[in-house]
DNA sequence: GCCTAAATTGAGACTAAATATCACTACCTA
DNA sequence: TAGGTAGTGATATTTAGTCTCAATTTAGGC
């Protein structure tokens, strides 16, 4: 890849994204990346319009967010309530180590989770096309601070 | 398997299980269990309702679903798009290939992903609690009726 | 810079799923 | 069979998201 300048901002990078896909860069939108791009966790649709300027309009933020997780720059997290939330994707497929503690989330990829998977699936002459795997525990930070129970 | 006088249906277990649980046997719970107990895939909360007499009030659908999930006579399903729908549980951790083709569900028990999960997690420092997993695909006949493509 | 077609936006109506409230009712045990 | 309590259901409310459509903005050719 070409040598920039500095390095890109989350923020550019979403941007960037969303017009090598031919998608416009508009006002919105880049409001939008650029709140994306701050954020330090797994954020919920509404939780992210609560930080917006109120006159981006709802249709537009699930609009720009399903665009996105379709663009593989944002990934969807499944929280153990079955709460939605998303965040920031570090590409390809992975599943996530999620904190209840602390709402940490870290990635979790070339695991041999898939093969076991497809192994487990033959077995039932299942004929494997996705899952949707999400872990839940302490992370070590937080297993050091509260040791046994919760 | 050992011999009854006659196998309990579905719907007695469940009435047996909220019983000792120290639930009430009421009418509204005994028509639910009862048709809780003939569904033969999963279900919503609305499409179950849509079953019922319509006397019972929304609330007492939505309210009893949650105690049977407790009590560990249903489990829920998360779909591939999204949707949550319940059905009866095997009992025990497990989970569900779901065909996407007939939407029939099997359920994975005794399979080796728990340990694939600790042991990974452990990788990453994480103290495991819990874990969602659902794996999509086609069953068995699907995959015949339907060789290659979708 | 100007112009236009097409993409995008946002207000607001609408839907669906689920929860909360609360007066009333049914259960069941003493 | 009486009475305290668990349970119920009508209804309002919340939450999360989609849809519509007129008005606006953008990209790109001139």
């Amino acid at each position: 890849m070409p040598l920039k300048k500095r390095t890109p901002s989350a923020a550019d990078q979403i941007l960037e994204t969303l017009e090598e896909r031919g998608y416009r860069s508009t006002a919105p939108r880049r409001t939008l990346a650029a709140i994306i791009g701050s954020q330090q966790r797994h954020f919920t649709a509404e939780a992210l319009r609560r930080q917006l300027p109120p006159a981006i309009g709802r249709a537009t933020v699930y609009r720009t967010l399903k665009i996105l997780v379709e663009s593989g720059v944002l990934c969807r997290v499944m929280l153990e309530d079955g709460d939605l939330h998303y965040q920031l994707s570090h590409r390809g497929h992975h599943h996530h180590l999620l904190c209840v503690h602390c709402g940490a989330s870290q990635d979790l990829t070339g695991c041999d989770i898939e093969d076991v998977l497809t192994a487990t699936s033959a077995r039932h002459g299942f004929e494997l096309s996705g899952h949707w795997l999400e872990v839940y525990g302490r992370c070590r930070q937080c297993a050091q601070q509260t040791p046994a129970a919760a």
